[in-house]
DNA sequence: GTGATTGCAAATCTTTTGCACTAAA
DNA sequence: TTTAGTGCAAAAGATTTGCAATCAC
């Protein structure tokens, strides 16, 4: 048996995307990637490693996000003016938002079907489509 | 013939708001429902009236912009962190964002087809759909 | 060791707010 | 008048940045 290396998995993860395996990144990997999908802001992120008392700044909650998703390990939408959620799935999918709430939802792409989309403007290209429905409670 | 009145039309789009038309407002309107469809930021139209010599201040832009999207003269878009987008365009229809530079663009809503999408989560209608589609230049 | 990473606090940027002043009705 | 609207400056958030201290390799 090899040595046994504590989370080797998230470790693997952070190095495959060139970035160093810190405490605080690790930690912060942890999070996001343990259970499903998850969105979060960076303070809500800030605020659960805070409360596992891991000694992480906002600041580093803020480069962390932003590393991982310009390493595709994350994905950012965005769904009011001022504030980001990160997005822990990063397969090809859409979202609710909850206007009242702001609680976001994922929706799987196969599930929606755009038919017909007109070319990009000359010299562009389709990077990403972004579908965000937008609901209120019904009773409204 | 009657008196004649300046800016009728945008005046009577205000009062028709619920807005006293006030010199800042009809100015702003003036700029904002001349032309064809536009998107501008509140610091861009705000810009654009101290340009040609309106006397307004950014704070009431940015009151005015919120009230004419409350009475539903204006739509607004939320395509980056940090930075609304307000629409002139009050139709069905979504955005192509030039993530370059920023730029949107709109996709009439009879060209984009949607097909399927799943019911909203329990108690909850659907208030609206906005697709976005980033583009990015071809090259890079 | 040494170069990447972190924390902290300050800076930035967008947007909102409080309140005395001004203007529309 | 009387009440809504405005300007200004200050406040509030969210996010970023500069730089010395710290950590991974």
């Amino acid at each position: 048996m090899g040595t046994p290396r504590p989370y080797a998995d998230v470790i693997d993860r952070l190095r495959g995307a060139g970035l160093r395996p810190t405490r605080q990144r690790i930690a912060l990997a942890r999070l996001l990637f343990a259970g499903g999908d998850r969105h979060v802001t960076a303070e809500q992120l800030h605020g659960q490693a805070i409360e596992r008392d891991v000694r992480v700044s906002l600041a580093t909650v803020y480069n962390t996000l932003h590393q991982l998703t310009q390493a595709g390990l994350l994905r950012e939408v965005v769904v009011e003016p001022g504030r980001s959620y990160f997005d822990t799935n990063i397969a090809d999918h859409h979202h609710f938002y909850h206007e009242p709430t702001g609680e976001l939802q994922d929706i799987p792409g196969e599930k929606v079907g755009v038919t017909t989309l007109p070319k990009p403007p000359k010299g562009q290209r389709i990077e990403r489509v972004d579908i965000i429905v937008r609901t209120r409670d019904s009773l409204d």
